[in-house]
DNA sequence: AAATATAGTTAGGCAAGCCTAAATACTTGC
DNA sequence: GCAAGTATTTAGGCTTGCCTAACTATATTT
């Protein structure tokens, strides 16, 4: 279990395995719909290669009840997961790419880089531990930092708390908080929150000081933060 | 025409539009079974393929006489040319790739790099005119540099060449012809063809003085050459 | 000019991945 | 406990790209 897979995964599986990994850390199994929207195909077609990826002993599957990866899906989800950061990694560290963009070309370039090269690249980097936005890079033998993070949105008025990951799955949403200065290392205070999932107001630390700004939940979601010991408060 | 393709092309189909380019480059058009042999495919998946290009635009086809790139199919050879040299050129420049091992990693890369990426790399490398294994590498608007190259099995015995291009198709040629120095540059001087093809006698110059070495005909034939004014002989 | 060899094409199939439409299984509100 | 709604699966189809086997066209030989 757990090697390099004679047969090569094909992208479409590969994209599978990464969307059931994902939504498996939750602690529930992946659900057929949530895989569909997330991969953008219908129900019908998940429902399809589910059946194959249990065929070839990627996952388990209990009937609608959901999916799980088996120890050799999971080592080949971690195994793609590693590539992808590592591209994310070079693309913007040595090529110059804006981090709203490596997404989707680590995306496609996953699929066909070799091992070879992306350990070329890691050693380029000195094997970086995490990327660009601030996600960790699996290990060569699979294994990933777990720290328990909370999205910012889970966070009270008065903490202070310190970014450590954004989701990378939206250019959009990069650029936009690329301006608010929230990125993986910038700490942040709550300076308030409005009632019923209202705005969140909050105080980002930059270079020249700092500024307030408000942000809605669902951005706040996608925002990781970890608590940071409050040395003294302005 | 000749624009970068709205609907972009499948990795299956840029193979095909490479290897009729590079057949077609000796004058005729491509034969079916040259394009099967060259990308390992049978002969009816080529007829089958055949037709495809050639209702999307791609190719000119005149059943049982061959093949021909419109300039669409060309522009997109062209392009493809492009990514894959380019990408030589970085894995071997920039992440330190034996150059007998570039080829197969950029014929995968070539299909899943987009423009953006293929442009940083060439600009980091200062736009090269050449990948590793002397090829043209064509520009971005599509143009090639077509120097009349002879193969240097084709060079009489007396002469003095100059090497310009090698075959990147066959890794362990190239390991071999990097081990009798025979690479872009190197000066070689025909000291001796024994007749009935049998082995061409070489002297090739080296930085400590230089080796004779003895090759035979199908070797030589994947060396292209130019001639070299010879300023003095020793 | 006929016979043979070679090159190319057609016919029929298969696997991977996707789709829509229809059927079925769980879940929940009343 | 049943009805309605949601989640999932099955049925049937499509495209891309490949295959083998069988047929046809061209070229070569005698």
């Amino acid at each position: 279990m757990a090697e390099p897979a004679a047969h090569p995964l094909s992208g479409p599986v590969e994209d599978y395995l990464k969307a059931i990994y994902d939504l498996e850390r939750v602690g529930e199994p992946a659900a057929t719909n949530d895989i569909a929207d997330r991969l953008a195909i219908s129900p019908a077609s998940v429902s399809g290669m589910v059946r194959r990826l249990a065929d070839q002993g990627l996952i388990t599957h209990e009937p609608y009840r959901g999916v799980r990866l088996t120890t050799d899906g999971r080592a080949a989800a971690l195994r793609t997961l590693r590539r992808h950061r590592i591209l994310e990694c070079y693309l913007t560290e040595v090529l110059g790419y804006p981090w709203d963009r490596v997404h989707d070309e680590a995306e496609r370039l996953e699929h066909a880089a070799s091992e070879e090269l992306i350990e070329r690249m890691a050693g380029a980097l000195g094997d970086p531990v995490h990327d660009p936005h601030g996600a960790p890079i699996p290990t060569r033998d699979g294994r990933v930092e777990e720290i328990a993070l909370r999205p910012l949105s889970a966070i009270g008025a008065g903490e202070r708390v310190c970014v450590r990951q954004v989701g990378d799955d939206d250019a959009e949403r990069l650029r936009y908080l690329a301006e608010l200065g929230i990125r993986p290392g910038a700490v942040v205070r709550i300076l308030d929150r409005a009632p019923f999932d209202g705005p969140i107001t909050l105080w980002i630390d930059a270079a020249g000081g700092g500024a307030a700004r408000a942000i809605g939940v669902a951005l706040a979601a996608e925002v990781l933060v970890e608590e940071v010991l409050r040395e003294r408060d302005p």
